[in-house]
DNA sequence: GTAGGTATGTCCGCTACCGCACACTGTCAA
DNA sequence: TTGACAGTGTGCGGTAGCGGACATACCTAC
């Protein structure tokens, strides 16, 4: 698909303005990114940043025990490496592909230097940090306080908004990986959503049936988070919309 | 006490070259922050931001059910409003002060000026805000995985590094809502630490009588979040150490 | 076809935590 | 002195999720 190889798939790319978008193009390279690749292990360099088109990257903390949990997941309304413009050079998290397909990268040096610019693309990259927080905390409170059944649905969800698809390759053990509880638990509540019709899987492989019952189940997470993501950055048309730090 | 009005009792304002604390210096406004005063609705407006002297303030997230979870502390160690230079204007979780002390404010229209120089007070700002980052990141771990003594551990040594004092006033059933947790499951796990010799408290009088103890009894995500919080800004003296982004 | 691995389903006892109810005890004000 | 109340202790049934052990189904490679 021709449509897979354009920058502007990215949202990030799509909203900066066409100088500046020109500016970077000849630099962003085309990556295949696989299940389960790990782009930033947890306290490494980032050499790269990453800005998927149709991949999905989920953000893990891992700890001493090698139990984990996803704190963030990004997909073509992202980007991957935030910490270097932050200015902390590594992340203490762990960058995992979650579902396969493409993006662009963008060595680590040109995009501070694009940063440093304190134009357009570092107002964009502040916002999407924003959007980013406002996904953090609500996974906190999420794993606090909601069902595993819940979580499923706000995770399945999410991971639609990223793709172009109702389908996604993903087995049940990986999903518990992201929830940070076990497989037993996320077959317990799939079973439950395919019961409902909402859902069907088979062997890794997730489609989802009843959209509008799936966002009927999930938590107020799933809005909470959709909404802030869309504020701060949908309405975003190129070159506009940047005046807030005037 | 003098000292409790000196802004640089704040460490990202101490961390300031000394020509660009005196061009803020003017406009730092001293104010009395009282328990439980609300600094920051959620989804408000910012007018100022705050540097925290000797009080605590919790970040908090209010579920529609009215139950909620602290996602982040902040103490002298950091800034309350970052969205403002963010891009945000608002911030999607509620600031509540947790221990109360002073703090000095700045105008937001301030900051943001101030941000947009491009100077060390950016480069300073976006490295506090990756540490908090982190705090969110672990917190949400936390919340998953750990038990409420663990967490009650944990935020015991948060809170006492970011006071003067081994002493906290703060009742059981305010911790419950930080921690998002029941009021009687801290009644339990502060008895366990009292029965260890760890703590003594009485009627929202909390004294750490053994820290090293304490140390030995909380998690992982403790030390991860301090760590990270002293690789990103103490070792920040004044002036150097911004050639993160050059 | 058959074997072996991967993905899923199910059952067990167990523990941490919840929701609720109510008793006790310092503290402070009338 | 005496309420009144905020803060804390405690007990009880209920449940979600854990840890572990296994059974089943499907997919692929030989």
């Amino acid at each position: 698909m021709a449509a897979q190889n354009d920058p502007k798939q990215n949202h990030l790319l799509a909203a900066l303005p066409q100088n500046e978008f020109e500016r970077l193009a000849p630099h962003l390279e085309l990556v295949s990114l696989a299940l389960g690749e790990v782009l930033y292990e947890s306290g490494g360099r980032l050499n790269h940043v990453y800005f998927p088109t149709d991949s999905i990257v989920s953000l893990l903390y891992v700890m001493e025990d090698g139990s984990s949990a996803e704190i963030a997941v990004v997909g073509n309304e992202g980007i991957l490496g935030i910490s270097l413009f932050m200015g902390g050079e590594t992340t203490p998290s762990r960058a995992v592909v979650q579902s396969e397909g493409f993006g662009y990268r963008l060595p680590a040096q040109l995009l501070k230097r694009e940063f440093n610019r304190g134009g357009p693309m570092m107002l964009l990259l502040l916002r999407y940090t924003q959007a980013l927080i406002t996904q953090m905390s609500q996974t906190a409170v999420c794993n606090r306080h909601h069902s595993i059944d819940q979580q499923l649905s706000r995770w399945l969800l999410m991971s639609l908004d990223r793709l172009h698809s109702d389908e996604l390759t993903m087995t049940q053990e990986l999903i518990a990986n992201m929830l940070g509880v076990r497989r037993e638990g996320v077959t317990e509540a799939a079973g439950k959503l395919r019961d409902a019709g909402i859902i069907e899987y088979s062997r890794g492989h997730i489609k989802v049936l009843d959209r509008p019952k799936l966002e009927q189940h999930v938590c107020e997470c799933y809005a909470v988070v959709k909404k802030e993501i869309d504020r701060l950055l949908s309405d975003t048309p190129p070159g506009k919309a940047f005046s807030s730090l005037m």
